[in-house]
DNA sequence: CAGTTATCGATAATCATTACTATTTAAGGT
DNA sequence: ACCTTAAATAGTAATGATTATCGATAACTG
């Protein structure tokens, strides 16, 4: 995670783009948007900073940020997307009936599918992992 | 897979559905789609058997399958919605400049998340992993 | 500090998906 | 085989998410 602005606007910097304030505001509603945000949750969020901010620009630069690694994009089941600055591999469960996210820790990608740049010539830029179903509080309630 | 006509019908019917010729038009067109189909796709060939079968059906049919568990729904990173008819748990492979989605074999659900449902209290009913970067051809042509 | 050009805001256009409704049809009982 | 009836369908309108467009603005370079 990069904390202060100045990291922020260094990074999009060394990546060859402009550190506008709009894209720091971004960057900082990602966190702060909760876990698994939307466009429009970031949206809100970056309102806060700066109320001015379309909705296009914040897609726009979600797009970068995903071009640059600095968030993982994830399409789900339900046809939507969501933005998760911790790009460390994780699975997402997702319950079917209430629609909440929970991240799992499960062993790394290395061992789940060793050496798979060299066996299939693939290389890996980012990971969504999503296991549906139904959660333990959604399970009870029946 | 269920290959015939006769069977297909009874599984539908066996989860509470009508078998009409539409849904086995449309599961047909699952298998003949290739791999990974999008819904306009699979409309495409359910039109072969059926030329009047709506678009609306094919989605209604889509999500009804989903429900029963004779497909898998996938988002992807992309904000593409693709279905699969073998269920078995395979990594996909999605090379981000060509597009094209490769199966790959890993170890076993269960050995990546052993005792889900007794650890999270998490019911299992479906899984999509997704990996993007880039594929081996279209490394080689930079 | 001025010039260049990437980026922005606002909104129109596009595309995927869902909602709606009159009509058709599968399945079960007679 | 024929009714009955509720489920399913075809066609299309409505919705919602995402992208394209373009004149205005502001970040970086020298």
């Amino acid at each position: 995670m990069l904390s202060s602005r100045k990291e922020i606007a260094e990074t999009i910097r060394k990546s060859g783009h402009r550190a506008t304030s709009q894209r720091i505001a971004v960057y900082e509603a990602l966190w702060k948007a909760g876990s698994h945000p939307n466009v429009s949750e970031i949206h809100k969020f970056a309102s806060k900073t700066d109320p001015t901010i379309s909705l296009a620009t914040v897609y726009k630069n979600l797009q970068l940020f995903t071009e640059i690694g600095l968030v993982n994009e994830m399409g789900f089941r339900d046809g939507s997307t969501r933005y998760d600055p911790d790009v460390k591999f994780h699975i997402n469960l997702v319950c079917n009936k209430c629609g909440r996210i929970e991240d799992y820790d499960c062993i790394s990608f290395e061992e789940i599918a060793p050496n798979l740049n060299q066996r299939a010539g693939f290389e890996v830029q980012s990971h969504n992992f999503e296991v549906s179903g139904l959660c333990s509080s959604c399970r009870s309630q029946d």
